[in-house]
DNA sequence: ACTGAAAGACACAGACT
DNA sequence: AGTCTGTGTCTTTCAGT
């Protein structure tokens, strides 16, 4: 996808761009003319609209989603991590540790008694043992973590706009 | 999309699959010409290997992802749920108002404690405030509910394929 | 299982209302 | 703001290796 320089302003979406967006996270390969007949319009309009939402940064990415399971990728754990120390250098650190981990998708800051919150997918227990032992607690400056296991989804979805 | 019955045999994907899959995570946009020159293949095998990963269900989804910021969606909450009872008739009916509050994008049954983790992302405190009181604890045999703020996203993505 | 070509559909830009 | 029309590029299929 182009990167380019999001504009100042920000973009004012109307019912139009809602119902756009609305097909388009289901499905980024839905086509302009089927848009287009969707929200009674002509392709140029939409096409226009969505241009715009891409460069706003309204739309951020056309994703595939891969069935983690399918890629043997069978355990999902939430993970939470205090650090030892709190000065802005520790924290830089662990994050920059923590982008460098494929297994991690997921990391939020968070309020309570830990400081981060990760989310983990990976082959299986051991994989994921030998992640925490040998990966994660390698960190330099680990406080406490503790390993929530998801035993299974009951929902999972990344639309926002019904 | 096309909803077709999955084979029932499972796909063993090669490194030339796993190529693809590398790019298209990324970008679902990216052109089978694109991809072919990048992979050293012609057009036809690399279509071909994308429309059995459709079938089989590797690929699950070509979704667009949208900046919640952007949508006015500015708080995401992690939110744990124990209920009172555990038979199977209260845990259904859970889960099915789960399935209807838009603002709850995950949900896992998890170890530990609480019977489920959710991930809501929704305006502002006002409003999780009423979601909280007035959707969420109206459910029937809710328990307890712990809720953890987001106070940072450190990373985020779906890529697990790098 | 791949290459190369060829048909139809699409994205995108332009002229116009 | 929007519609309509055209051009180049893409997806998708098919004969051939």
């Amino acid at each position: 996808m182009k990167k380019e320089q999001l504009p100042t302003t920000s973009l004012i979406l109307d019912s139009k761009d809602i119902s756009i967006l609305r097909i388009l996270q289901q499905n980024a390969k839905a086509t302009v003319k089927e848009i287009s007949q969707k929200i009674h319009l002509s392709t140029t309009p939409v096409h226009e609209r969505i241009k715009r939402m891409e460069e706003h940064g309204v739309i951020k990415q056309y994703a595939t989603l891969v069935d983690y399971a399918k890629i043997k990728k069978g355990l999902m754990v939430i993970c939470y991590v205090s650090l030892k120390q709190h000065n802005k250098n520790a924290g830089a650190k662990f994050i920059k540790s923590v982008q460098e981990m494929n297994e991690i998708i997921e990391c939020y800051n968070i309020s309570g008694e830990f400081d981060f919150m990760l989310k983990v997918v990976i082959e299986n227990m051991d994989a994921y043992y030998d992640f925490h032992v040998n990966k994660l607690s390698q960190s330099e400056n680990i406080g406490h973590v503790q390993s929530v296991f998801v035993m299974g989804i009951i929902k999972q979805t990344h639309v926002l706009i019904n």
